[in-house]
DNA sequence: TGCGTTAGACAGATTATCTGTCTAATCTGG
DNA sequence: CCAGATTAGACAGATAATCTGTCTAACGCA
C-alpha cells in the first residue's frame, strides 16, 4: 500500500513517468511489427546486456523471482528473440543473449525512448530532466541492493 | 521493450526508485500485521481518494483495465478494506471507499514512505529530491492522459 | 575433502490481467 | 423530448505472470 492519494506523491509520479515511457516503447515495438512481445517479456529483454546476462541477474534487475524470469526467457527463446549459451566462467550458469532479430526490436525501442525523452525535455527543460536523471542515478546506490 | 541496458537509463532508474518505495511500503504493511494484502491490491487501494473513487478512475490511475481493477476491489472488499457505496451524482457509478480498517494500513504505509523519503533526502540532498518531485509533477502533464 | 552457497530447472498453485460482451444510466445533438 | 452515442461497471472465459517449494549440478572456501 504505497501511500495515500490526494496530491500526487513522488511514488505515483515515478510510476506514471515510468509507465508512460515503457508503454510508448512497447507500443512502438508493436507498431513496428513485433506483435508477439508482451510487456513482461520486454521488461526482461530490456535488461539483457551486450555480452549476455544470467537469468538470476535479469530476475534481480526486473524485481521478479528467478522462476518468473526463467519462464519469460523461455518464451523469448521460443519466439527467437534470445538464445542461451553456456557461461564460460561458470559451468552452472548460462548466459541469455539477444539474437539479431531482437537487436532490431531493441533499436526500435531505443529510438522511441529517445523520442519520448526529447518530448520530456521540451516540456520541462533539458537541464531539469538531466538533473532528475543524475539524482536518480545517485539514488540508485541506496535503492538498488545489487550493484 | 523499454530500452537496452549498459548504463542505467532514465526508464530503469524510474523503475528502480518506484519499486524500492513501493516495496518498502508494502513490507511495512505486512510487518504491521496485514499479511493478506498483495502488491496489486495495494496499488489500487493507494489510489482511493478520501471521498471515494470510482473503479474506472482507479483503473486509469493504476494503468490496468476496469476489469482488473474491479477484480482487485472485489478482493479488497472481501477482506474488509474497502466498501462500495452508490455515487450520488451518477446512478451508474459506485464509489470505492476505504474502511476504518484500511485507514490504519494506509497510515502505516504513509509513515514508511515518509521514512524512505527522508533516507533519500539524506542521501542525495533534500533540495535535489524536491527538484525531482517538481519536475516529475510538471512532466505528469504530458505523461498522464487523464487529469 | 566436505559443507554451505549458487545457478537454474521442474512442478504446481495462485494472482493478475486481458478481450469481449452485456445492461443500465447518462449525455448530446437535432 | 427523443435517438443514438457514450460511459460505468458487472460477468464470463482465457491467458499471462508470478510465487513457493523442491531438486540437481557446480562452485568455493576452510
Amino acid at each position: 500500500m504505497p501511500t495515500d492519494r490526494q496530491e500526487p506523491n513522488l511514488g505515483i509520479l515515478l510510476f506514471v513517468a515510468y509507465r508512460a515511457l515503457e508503454q510508448r516503447a512497447h507500443d512502438a515495438v508493436i507498431a513496428a511489427g513485433s506483435t508477439d512481445i508482451t510487456l513482461a517479456q520486454a521488461r526482461i529483454a530490456a535488461r539483457i546486456g551486450p555480452h549476455g546476462t544470467r537469468v538470476s541477474d535479469l530476475a534481480e534487475q526486473a524485481r521478479v523471482t528467478k522462476q518468473s524470469a526463467g519462464f519469460l526467457v523461455d518464451q523469448l527463446e521460443a519466439a527467437g528473440y534470445v538464445e542461451r549459451v553456456p557461461d564460460p566462467t561458470d559451468r552452472r550458469a548460462r548466459l541469455v543473449r539477444l539474437t539479431a532479430r531482437a537487436d532490431r526490436v531493441v533499436k526500435t525501442a531505443n529510438a522511441e525512448v529517445e523520442r519520448v525523452l526529447a518530448e520530456w525535455a521540451d516540456h520541462v527543460g533539458a537541464d531539469r530532466l538531466r538533473r532528475v536523471h543524475e539524482t536518480l542515478l545517485d539514488l540508485r546506490e541506496i535503492t538498488d541492493p545489487w550493484r
